[in-house]
DNA sequence: TCATCGGGATGAATCGATTCAATTAATACG
DNA sequence: CGTATTAATTGAATCGATTCATCCCGATGA
């Protein structure tokens, strides 16, 4: 591998002067300029990053920490806070947690040992307080949370509103003259899940009902865990009419359910779901979601992030809340629906364009 | 951020010791070692990897370049990798081409500059070879190529027998008695859809059959793909009966097209496709498809990264194949089916276990 | 008593860039 | 022509680790 000073004595100059051809900050006379950028050409000189990031203390790198990549929307999410990062030169160092703490703390002190100058963190749940966080912050690494804010921490945080969007899409299986609505959350540890089950109570309450505990199921916004609780709730007694559900892969377990227990979707129950996954709308039947904006959550992370790095401010922490979007499909068609399989409506699903992989 | 020289200062020692203590290799004296682990303790002493990076002319990191992390073919590849690079030290860098050569291209420049110690590499389409990856490799940076191999360069790949898999798998459309099956393929510059073609043909000729070059049409593994090659073919006169698609997004981009045409799957038109998403079962009708390892991709391309960095050897390219599993559902039924929609067998859909997202 | 041996410890050199004080060259001005 | 001024260039110090030649000191043996 070559290096500067190879390229300095093969144009004659000194590593100072080929430095700053390189760099461009300092004037450098034409004649030298050439005979350099000549040497760097013959030797395909590139420049090492490492080195670089050593003398400038500072490594142009930012560690993303999700909890699980192989889950659309933080698929969705990371590529938004690449194309950030790239466009301002960062690179990312990504990881999975799997939502396990000590493999978050672990991966903390990997990205401190790495210098990276800042991380992008979907937090695990946790019982008690995030500590590790807070020294992350104070030792001098900014950290912007993306998703979920960690508890008793000052962080800055790019979040959705879960509450609302909770609210209008459990308003929405109201409004469908569903009365007996059950919700599979996440973990209540988070607190995205606890904010969905709020939005939830608010609806309900605001016509009147009130939360009814046994139809209410916490998992960990897996599939399987929606299989599991969508299984039990729908084979009790008197099942709900309708299931809100707290995040797509949980939807996706309880579609399951539903169809080996033998019920039909919305005839049978009506389903309502955060996450509009791609597939949503291929499913049968397409799938009313919450669509959460987590491509532009990773894009606007990534900014903040920037700006802490780039300011060195310690100020105030900086919370900007995303507004997800109502999409009304087929599997939350009214109860009892008076029309048939053959006649139901399909404009809704159809009138809408292929959702497209690619964002922007 | 404190130093190791700081460390060693507050010890009374020198950084020669400081840093014996910290890497063990050379022995030191109890009570010496004892005063640097306690001043490291104090100090909330972490080294800097980049400093040792330089200085060992290694860093420890090793480049990741897929082309889309939402699909979930590589974000169980990724997965896979991760964990490999994990367990022996080794960190990610990861990022996304969209398939477009000139971001590949640059990424591995960038990577360069990164000094990473190795790339693991999804290559983009490109007509033409592919000299910037035998330029990287001779400039001393191992690539392992992983799904895809790119011609006319000599590198270690680890993919998947993609034309056992797809005759496999058009072979079980045959048996289900289907003799006009399309197939949609992705970029033919792509070995992975020359050979998934190939299978096709291959089945084909076996029942004696010829390729309708009617019936195929190449696409670019993206779902609005799917849908608009399907919806030609689909549309035409005399439309195949059953459709083998070459990628998983591209299937629900068909799967979505069958519907929108008012046809039913697998009574009017079968399907079958390679990847098995984990929706691949849920989706009504559950999709015959061919499950790849996508996770062991990962692992394996990480593992003989390895051996190729510990070992430097520049021998001979190790080309490691990989065996699919087809995984037969309802997709893919009888042409003409004589069961009705209430008799039809669930056993096959049904007995397999949930999907686990988390691999092993 | 003196030479030998060896385990520990030291500190300078090194990795490959950036940067800045010092120096040199070029130009302008009186 | 000498000096002040500006512009370009140099080279050494620095970032924070590792490593190795060298040195120190106590123990051992003759």
């Amino acid at each position: 591998m070559t290096t500067i000073k190879e390229v300095a004595k093969r144009a004659g100059v000194s590593v100072g002067t080929a430095s700053n051809v390189l760099s461009g900050t300092v004037p450098v006379s034409p004649a030298r300029r050439e005979s350099v950028l000549a040497a760097i050409r013959d030797l395909g000189y590139h420049p090492s990053d490492v080195a670089r990031s050593l003398k400038l203390r500072r490594t142009n790198m930012l560690g993303l920490v999700v909890s699980d990549i192989t889950n659309p929307f933080f698929a969705q999410l990371v590529r938004g806070a690449e194309e950030a990062a790239l466009a301002q030169g960062y690179l990312l160092l990504t990881f999975n947690t799997d939502d396990r703490v000590e493999r978050e703390k672990h991966v903390l002190g990997v990205l401190r040992g790495r210098r990276v100058d800042g991380v992008l963190l979907v937090v695990a749940p946790i019982r008690g307080e995030s500590s590790h966080i807070a020294e992350t912050i104070a030792r001098g690494t900014p950290v912007v949370c993306l998703d979920r804010v960690p508890r008793g921490v000052s962080v800055d945080s790019v979040t959705v509103d879960n509450a609302r969007a909770a609210r209008e899409c459990v308003e929405h299986l109201l409004e469908m003259r569903h009365r007996r609505i059950g919700i599979l959350t996440g973990s209540m540890l988070l607190a995205t899940a606890q904010e969905r089950m709020r939005g939830y109570r608010r609806a309900l309450q605001a016509h009147g009902l009130s939360v009814d505990p046994a139809l209410v199921k916490e998992g960990n916004f897996r599939m399987e865990s929606g299989y599991e609780l969508a299984s039990e709730l729908f084979s009790s007694p008197n099942r709900p009419t309708a299931l809100f559900v707290s995040n797509g892969l949980m939807a996706i377990g309880a579609l399951r359910a539903v169809a080996d227990l033998g019920l039909r979707c919305p005839e049978d129950v009506a389903l309502a779901t955060f996450d509009d996954l791609p597939l949503s709308e291929v499913l049968s039947p397409p799938l009313t979601s919450v669509a959460q904006p987590a491509y532009q959550m990773g894009y606007e992370g990534a900014r903040i992030l920037f700006d802490r790095i780039k300011s060195k401010r310690m100020d105030g922490p900086v919370r900007v809340r995303l507004q997800a979007q109502l999409k009304i499909r087929q599997s939350s068609a009214f109860a009892r629906s008076e029309v048939t399989e053959r006649q139901r409506p399909e404009g809704q699903a159809s009138s809408v364009p292929m959702p497209s992989i690619e964002p922007d």
